[in-house]
RNA sequence: GCCCCGGUGGCGAAACUGGCAGACGCACGGGACUUAAAAUCCCGAGUUCGCAAGGACGUGAGGGUUCGAGUCCCUCCCGGGGCACCA
């Protein structure tokens, strides 16, 4: 018989399930490991690039099986959000029904790549069973000071009709659409998460199993600044302003002050300005600029005196006060003070403005820059050391650093600062499909939580899709118009919804007893079996939803419900899949439909108009045609080839470009395994043992078993394939170079089943039962290599003559050191290049070279 | 601008701690089987000089350390990602 994958693997996915070998019993004893892929939205569609990430945790899941771990692999629906709500707008589909359809074809598509979940476990966070915890969470954190209602400018994208957390905004564009994100002045709900920027930044240092980039994008990201908060008097006024300065040492050459146009200290210094009607429009005129405009680096700064002075509390001088709209209103004090000399933005304000320069910081061993000829604000890269600054003249950076922030705390104006560029959480969305936000507002009462036995707050279903105007739960009556909880009086609920990042910053826990009716989790299995032992999932998330639930999963902490800080030990982002796509040159750059692309002589022309075409290799995406649906794969060659390919591609982490071509390859090799099995079935039992060629074999095999564990433990998925299709190249060898023993090489194809099964299961499966055993393959134990006969007995030694090949030799491994040199000097084709000349060093690397150094 | 990560055959890549560069594949060339094709199997192949034996060159560029560098150090070029007036 010959290999009929498509046959098989329905064979295999129905045993699987029946047997629900992927399900596991929390309580049970035994070392726990948690794995888990990041739960996805569930667009309906998967392909070829999804693949990689679900396959690449199904091999793992299947080996560490294998190797006797208990394994909770789970697997459920980042259900709410918006494509679900627009296809209800598009197509009158409500959402949950299309939500609940692409649910359904997902978990097909799942079966078809053969992957295990415990399906026992699933969840969807559009399910009251699970919004209501999400409820219930927030309720407790209201209760905490740690959500809360305020006013404040925030991201509006006008396509989504909705506000954005700042995480979501990439360029001042929005994060999921693109469009231009408006700044708005809006009430809206947020989460505490600066309260936690300490601990969130403290907590990177333990996440040593996380990648690197990541850590770091955090950090950026949270972007903890130590410095000190300074008061400068304004006389006129009798009051002070603070800024808050990282260099507190450059005081000394502060030689102004600027605020940011929103600054609340704003309207009393400009009351009193001849001009003032024209810095007020200027304000407003600021205010309105975009994020996009304001911070456009080509936009240059725009700034205006005030007329009013505050006194440098060093030099005592009067320094101008200046309102700058590069002076960002949400981050510090929105003051600072200005030192142009060395601060660039600062220098570039002063010169545009024509304010003075003063240098107060110089090279350690060099002369300090003079201000008329700076031409850019002067920086220490290098040592460097206060001039002109006072009592700390002489002092170095650091140590100028500390003195200026002792003193200004000790003559108390002022205290050092630690400050961080994170913002609160924005989770009000104003949008139909997520989690409503259990609050009802009151006129006496005010801002009334839903009491936990009320809970949850359902989401009806009865609302009308129209698009556009605003948010369908406001225009539901029967959802807005309710009763306070406190006093009973006719009271309104609100109407926004949570972003949907909170239902993901928990769900990781809700896992492990995800049919908890009393509680959101049961604590005392979930401190067994977290923190997840091994997270799955792309780079895109590397600030959003991984900071989100490490936050999360602080608060968790702090309520008594959980005993870790951190929810992810390892974390392993996998690599794009890209594919060429095609764009018209004349059509704008559009993308153009695989089905409209001709080549000719290899150049893609557009066959409808005959236009030349541009390719481009870019991420798997429907609106650029270069997306490779798995079902046409999984047909023609099935999902073992489909997933082994997926694996070999390139490095899990690297990104990697489909090739329709390469996939043959893999495929290729699975026949030969199964050629292989159907020849050595056929091998006559019992004829006499050959020693060399099984001993050869043999050591293949335990070679093998060992390369093969650590490239797996490693992620090296690509080389643990590579070294298995060496090792079944071997037993080809084997069996078509007159190895007789059927034993043998029944018990050598076994390992290579049992290597194998994590990334082609169907196929192994399937043999693994043609050879008789009743129990099956993903049950069986990982084999352990037996490294006394891995053991080579001769090694191949090089010579080099001053560093440059000239020659090898065989020799018993472990010979003696003067042997293997003497074997190297008198090798044949070494002896040419030492003729004449002495031998003035020798290096021996056991088993490895010789370099003879001659002169 | 700042911070990360990369750059190895025609292509995807390998080389784990400084020790035979290009394993394993794709594509390609030659051969076997076949009426033929597909499938399968075998052989070849970094570039270059040479009939060959063999030699020279070769991991983005240049320099350095070392008996020996894809791997370590310095400078630069190119590609990708992140942040971007964060005081």
């Amino acid at each position: 018989m010959s290999y009929e994958p498509k046959t098989i693997e329905t064979k295999w996915q129905k045993r699987w399930a029946e047997r629900r070998v992927a399900e596991i019993d929390v309580s049970r004893p035994g070392e726990k490991y948690y794995m888990l892929n990041m739960f996805p939205y569930p667009s309906g569609d998967l392909h070829v690039g999804h693949g990689r990430n679900y396959i690449l945790g199904d091999a793992l899941f299947r080996y560490l099986r294998m190797r006797g771990l208990s394994v909770l692999n789970p697997m459920g629906w980042d259900a709410f959000g918006l494509p679900a709500e627009n296809a209800a707008i598009k197509r009158g589909i409500h959402p949950r029904e299309w939500t609940v359809a692409n649910i359904a074809r997902m978990k097909r598509q799942f079966d078809a790549w053969g992957i295990l979940y415990d399906w026992s476990k699933e969840l969807a966070s559009c399910d009251s069973g699970y919004y209501r915890w999400n409820q219930w969470l927030f309720v407790r954190m209201f209760e905490r000071g740690l959500a809360y209602r305020a006013k404040s400018p925030v991201n509006w994208c006008p396509s989504c009709q909705t506000v954005l957390a700042n995480e979501q905004v990439r360029e001042g564009r929005c994060e999921r659409c693109a469009h231009e994100v408006e700044q708005k002045e809006l009430e809206q709900w947020f989460l505490r998460i600066t309260e936690f920027a300490d601990r969130l930044d403290a907590g990177l240092d333990q996440l040593t199993e996380w990648p690197e980039q990541v850590r770091l994008q955090q950090r950026n990201w949270i972007g903890r600044s130590v410095g000190a908060d300074v008061q400068f008097a304004i006389p006129k006024l009798g009051k002070s302003i603070t800024v808050f300065t990282t260099r507190p040492d450059t005081i000394y050459g502060a030689t102004f002050m600027v605020l940011a146009p929103e600054h609340p200290g704003v309207a009393a210094l400009i009351a009193d300005h001849p001009d003032r009607a024209a810095i007020e429009a200027w304000i407003t005129h600021v205010r309105n600029q975009t994020n996009l405009e304001r911070q456009a680096e080509t936009a240059g700064k725009e700034g205006r005196f005030t007329g009013s002075y505050a006194v440098n509390p060093f030099t005592n001088e009067e320094i101008p006060i200046w309102l700058g709209n590069f002076v960002l209103p949400q981050y510090g004090t929105g003051a600072i003070m200005s030192v142009p000399a060395h601060d660039q933005r600062d220098f570039e304000f002063a010169k545009q403005f024509g304010l003075p320069l003063r240098v107060v910081v110089a090279p350690a061993d060099g002369a300090a820059p003079v201000e008329s000829e700076l031409e850019q604000a002067w920086g220490d890269k290098e040592a460097s050391v206060s001039v002109n600054s006072g009592s700390i003249t002489g002092l170095s950076t650091p140590r100028a650093i500390e003195a200026i922030a002792t003193e200004i705390e000790s003559r108390g104006i002022g205290r050092r600062t630690v400050r961080y560029r994170l913002r609160d959480w924005l989770i009000s969305r104003q949008r139909y499909w997520g989690t409503p936000i259990p609050i009802v507002y009151c006129e006496a009462c005010g801002l009334v939580p839903v009491p936990d036995d009320q809970l949850p707050v359902q989401l009806p279903l009865d609302v009308p899709f129209t698009g556009r105007e605003g948010n369908p739960l406001a225009k539901a009556k029967s959802f807005v118009e309710t009763s306070c909880p406190k006093c009973g009086a006719a009271a309104r609920r609100e109407t926004d919804t949570m972003d949907t990042f909170v239902d993901s910053s928990w769900y990781f826990a809700r896992f492990v007893t995800p049919r908890n009716e009393t509680a959101i989790f049961d604590s005392a299995v979930v401190n067994r079996w977290l923190p997840v032992d091994q997270y799955i999932g792309g780079v895109e998330h590397a600030i959003l939803h991984l900071l989100y639930a490490r936050f999360i999963t602080r608060v968790l902490h702090d309520l008594g419900l959980v005993t870790f800080e951190e929810p992810f030990r390892r974390l392993f982002n996998q690599g794009m899949i890209t594919k060429e796509g095609y764009r018209d040159p004349s059509k704008n750059m559009s993308w153009v439909p695989l089905g409209e692309v001709e080549h000719r002589d290899g150049i893609p022309y557009r066959a409808t108009t005959g236009a030349l075409l541009v390719a481009e290799v870019a991420k798997m995406s429907k609106s650029q045609f270069n997306v490779v649906p798995p079902d046409e794969l999984i047909e023609r060659f099935g999902a073992d080839t489909e997933r082994v390919y997926t694996l070999f591609i390139a490095p899990p982490q690297d990104e990697a470009a489909w090739d329709d071509q390469a996939i043959i390859g893999q495929h290729r090799f699975l026949n030969r395994v199964w050629n292989y099995g159907e020849r050595i079935v056929a091998m006559a039992a019992g004829a006499a043992s050959d020693g060399e060629a099984e001993t050869k074999l043999q050591r293949r095999r335990h070679q093998t078993i060992a390369g093969v564990t650590s490239r797996i433990e490693r992620f090296n998925f690509n080389t643990a394939i590579s070294s298995m299709m060496e090792y079944s190249n071997a037993i080809g060898d084997y069996l078509s170079q007159g190895g007789s023993s059927r034993e043998t090489a029944i018990s050598c194809f076994e390992t290579l089943l049992q290597l194998l099964h994590p990334f082609a299961p169907h196929l192994t499966e399937e043999w693994w039962e043609k050879l008789g055993h009743e129990t099956m393959l993903v049950a069986s134990s990982w084999p352990v290599a037996d490294p006394e006969l891995a053991k080579e007995d001769f090694v191949t030694i090089v010579v080099q003559v001053n560093g440059k090949l000239r020659g090898e030799f065989e020799v018993e491994a472990g010979a003696a050191e003067a042997a293997v040199i003497e074997a190297a000097k008198s090798n044949a084709k070494v002896v040419p290049y030492l003729e004449g000349k002495t031998i003035v060093k020798t290096i021996h690397v056991p088993g490895r070279l010789v370099n003879l150094v001659v002169k």
